[in-house]
RNA sequence: GCGGGUAUAGCUUAGUGGUAAAGCUCCAGCCUUCCAAGCUGGCUAUGCGGGUUCGAUUCCCGCUACCCGCUCCA
């Protein structure tokens, strides 16, 4: 960190994510997963002070959203009171789950890239004719894959490629053939591209991680780790209401493991295989739920900058129509600049998303395709594409006279994308002017209180006159709440700076005055002031600090 | 997935075809009464696997991981 230090010029500097990541090795917050067997792509472990900032992390999120709630109130610009509870529901479900959810579609098939244009096909969804080139050589030109008339479609691309007027008639070599019936792709011309050859080998592409149920390990015995843990609230929506007797209004969160088998894990832990979600359903009745929708955005921005998230490092963005996915009414994205964005760029924190009825019609009627309103997905012959449970989704609103089938506002948060937001928009290398005539630097992590992995140092000013004793009997009683730690090895300066760096909110110094008067001194970590407090007033003073 | 770069101690760096060096950190001891003091001592490293060589941390090949730029991102 001297060596950091050296290079800043600023007062105050963030750091490049190298640096992060170094931070975070150092000072024992997250590691590289096996990292002795050289690592494993994707993958990281939280260490001392990671496990205890992610959970504080989790914490705060689940009694800010659920625990904390009041039911009997209506919060400024909610149509009406509204329940909050949560679950936490198994990893591996039914593999109908995916397929219903479309998670299965979208993630798993075998896929074919195109060099040029960068689209992505499904292999088994290619098709085209062959025919002859100008200068007389095999080629086989490719129909887009949703080309309503593949043969217009065809017959069009050949006129314009090999200059085919309007009167004379296009002469085929072949009949519609699938792609998986050629050998190689090297004569083939992408439906979108402008040469051939173009086409990479077909590849499987399974975003979802498969595992098998029971020790046959049949293809039947399939099953996958979930990609989100959103279904796991939908496919307990019935129970939940069966058996906690609530009304909607309500709100059911989770927290926990997703898995996905990304292509380019990236960023550090921003895009791993394995991370942990933080995501709420909130079933209401379908002509609020944009209102919700709009509640919902500025109740989870203001989560993160009421926690310290700098204004100017948080945007909110709303997807236009055409980047919706196949399940939204509408979705905002809330965004941090990471320091691994370019200057003005941001990534993603956490997606509000308005999913409308679209995930309970699923598990109920089945595999919905996207269309307005939503209609059940059918295969060749008629049939329904992936059958859904046949449970009925519908709530019989009491309260309104009405029945329907809730509509769902979600707001999901990445954990870790969380903890590494938090930790790069608090990480600071200061330089600090005074003191002795000489620049001297520290580093901080100007961590929320509530989130700080350890609440606050206890430190004797010298090992002597008793003072250790005094200290280590204030450790004990507060180690009983509280996350915090004793020191007394090095000076007293040397011990300030450790703790300021894993950001321990405020150090409690016993002195000589402790002994002969019962004061302690306090010194705030982002301000460096000390005040004299009661050594009895630790504990109200640090719950203050927290909580405000 | 493509291209470029990197890999020596916990961190930041040095160096060498023949016993791997330093500063910081950390630990122990002495000292120390409020913001990284000082003294003494100590622990700890060439990412993994091949090849060339009498001998490889160094040269070559492969792999892995990380960083940067594209690509992708339910």
């Amino acid at each position: 960190m001297t060596q950091d230090a050296a290079v800043a010029t600023a007062a105050s500097r963030r750091l490049s994510l190298e640096e992060i990541v170094s931070y975070c090795r150092r000072r024992g917050f997250i590691y590289q997963a096996s990292e002795i067997y050289g690592g494993i792509n994707g993958f990281w472990d939280f260490g001392p002070m990671g496990a205890e900032l992610k959970r504080n992390i989790k914490q705060t999120w689940w009694e800010d959203m659920v625990t904390r709630h009041n039911p009997l109130v209506a919060p400024a610009g909610t149509p009406s009171p509204f329940e909050m509870t949560g679950i936490d529901s198994s990893i591996i479900q039914h593999p109908q789950t995916w397929r219903v959810s479309g998670h299965s579609d979208l993630f798993s098939d075998m896929m074919v890239d195109c060099h040029e244009t960068k689209k992505r096909y499904r292999f088994d969804h290619l098709a085209g004719r062959w025919i002859k080139d100008r200068e007389g050589n095999p080629l086989f030109i490719a129909a887009a894959p949703d080309a309503p008339d593949a043969d217009a479609f065809l017959d069009q691309r050949a006129r314009k490629l090999l200059g085919i007027s309007k009167s004379r008639e296009v002469v085929w070599d072949s009949p519609l053939t699938d792609l998986a019936e050629l050998d190689d792709f090297a004569n083939v011309l992408a439906p979108h591209a402008s040469e051939k050859g173009t086409l990479t080998e077909p590849r499987e592409f399974n975003l979802m991680f498969k595992t098998y149920i029971g020790a046959m390990q049949t293809a039947a015995d399939a099953a996958f780790l979930r990609p989100e843990t959103a279904q796991g609230i939908f496919l307990n929506f019935r129970n939940v209401l069966d058996s906690g007797r609530f009304a909607l209004p309500l709100g059911i969160a989770q927290i926990g493991k997703s898995f996905r088998n990304e292509i380019t894990p990236r960023h550090f832990i921003f895009r791993s295989r394995e991370f942990e979600q933080m995501e709420m359903e909130f079933f209401c009745p379908p002509e609020t739920s944009h209102q919700w929708y709009k509640y919902w955005q500025q109740r989870r921005l203001d989560w993160y900058l009421d926690l310290g998230l700098r204004r100017e490092n948080i945007r909110v963005r709303e997807h236009e129509a055409s980047e919706l996915s196949h399940y939204a009414l509408g979705t905002t994205d809330i965004e941090y600049a990471y320091p691994f964005m370019a200057d003005g760029e941001f990534g993603e924190l956490e997606g509000i998303a308005n999913r409308g009825a679209f995930d309970l019609n699923s598990h109920s009627m089945g595999r919905l395709a996207k269309a307005d309103p939503p209609e059940l997905a059918l295969d060749e012959n008629g049939a329904p594409l992936h059958r859904g449970s046949g449970k009925n989704m519908v709530y019989n609103d009491v309260a309104r006279g009405e029945k329907y089938v809730p509509y769902v506002i979600e707001p999901a948060a990445g954990a870790d994308r969380a903890l590494l937001a938090f930790l790069c928009d608090a990480l600071e290398i200061e330089k600090l002017g005074e003191g002795g005539g000489e620049d001297s630097e520290r580093a901080v992590l100007h961590i929320h209180p509530r989130l700080a992995p350890v609440k606050a140092a206890i430190f004797p000013l010298v090992k002597k006159e008793g003072m250790p004793e005094a200290a280590r009997d204030l450790f004990g009683a507060m180690k009983r709440k509280w996350n915090v730690t004793y020191d007394e090895k090095g000076s007293i300066g040397r011990r300030y700076r450790r703790a300021d760096e894993v950001g321990v909110p405020v150090c409690i110094t016993i002195d000589d005055e402790t002994i002969s008067q019962g004061t302690v001194t306090v010194r705030d970590r982002d301000t460096l002031e000390q005040q004299r407090i009661k050594l009895d007033d630790c504990p109200a003073y640090l719950d203050k600090l927290i909580e405000g």
